[in-house]
DNA sequence: CTACAAGTGTAGCACTCGCTACAAACGACT
DNA sequence: AGTCGTTTGTAGCGAGTGCTACACTTGTAG
């Protein structure tokens, strides 16, 4: 079995239980393989979690610029729901816990996963930029600034406050 | 040795090791004492990690407070720019890496960690509310917005695209 | 047919994990 | 002095960890 083969269970299972702190057995199972041929494949377990992160961060990219709608918002705020929208998605939530556990380990330095999340956020910010209202005045800070505001609403429903969010964004202008 | 006097010790260490996966023999070594008495103490380990999040999130405030300035700022802009600078500081780094931590917890349904992090975005945002522009035409809505700006922030500092939030930043009218 | 490399199963090593059983020391109170 | 509840040390259990040694099969190329 090749690590092509073996990366689509063993990223339903991290989704499912978690990355940081995954072990190679159960790991393994998911996949329908040992511990023994993780390691035989991946060399060790760092390097598992590695690939799977690559290969993770494909998936979501892709799964992302598929479910974004084609046409520009008209306004900002329309912008923002365009993105919260399709990330609050029960399907994407998975996605949405791992993101917080990449977070959280390139906050402590983790330089593969904080390499992930950096290319995350370039994804989303060239999708911003390219879908600002046709009318913004300033569509390059304007992206940036609402790709703030996108990961803070995210982080505040994480923490169930999205009524804070919601209430900021209406504060929005535009 | 009571709890009281073991907290500060375990508290350091976690700020220093992470809290989410802590484990009780190096937690009980940092506080001189053995894993035995922190179960008897605590009851178990999440009794301990319940214990350590409550004394972590009151240094947390107290130190925040403290370090906040108490007069107001004559701009939107400004007064995010009052909170990044003090959450910037390195001595708080410890405290952001735990942050980012309790989100990861929270967003996997970790009930004890919701709670604490939802205490802090109420307490933050109380300051916000408090410490908006004199002139400001929607203090409420202005303060949420500015939450939400500011932890958005904070996650793009965490995964080194400060550049983001401080583009966003400044895109920000006010 | 043979030789060799890639792949795989079994077993196990040395270690850490949370937690517990048991017993001893200790101080306060009668 | 004796009793009792609180605190602590020692030792260890059963499970899980990453990883390795060794033997074996399999597919392929000469």
């Amino acid at each position: 079995m090749s690590p092509e083969t073996l990366l689509p269970p063993m990223a339903a299972h991290v989704l499912e239980h978690g990355i940081s702190g995954v072990s190679l057995r159960p790991l393994a199972k998911a996949a329908g393989t040992s511990d023994r041929m993780l390691i035989y494949h991946f060399g060790n377990r760092q390097g598992a979690i590695d690939a799977l992160l690559e290969y993770l961060a494909k998936l979501y990219e892709t799964g992302l610029d598929s479910s974004l709608p084609e046409q520009r918002a008209k306004n900002r705020r329309e912008t923002v729901r365009q993105i919260l929208d399709v990330t609050s998605t029960p399907q994407l939530q998975p996605f949405m816990r791992l993101w917080w556990e990449v977070v959280a380990a390139s906050a402590t330095g983790n330089e593969t996963f904080r390499r992930s999340a950096a290319a995350i956020m370039g994804t989303l910010l060239d999708w911003l930029e390219a879908h600002m209202p046709e009318d913004d005045p300033d569509p390059r800070g304007g992206a940036r600034l609402l790709l703030t505001l996108i990961e803070g609403s995210q982080l505040l429903d994480a923490v169930g406050r999205a009524d804070i969010a919601e209430a900021g964004l209406a504060a929005l202008e535009g």
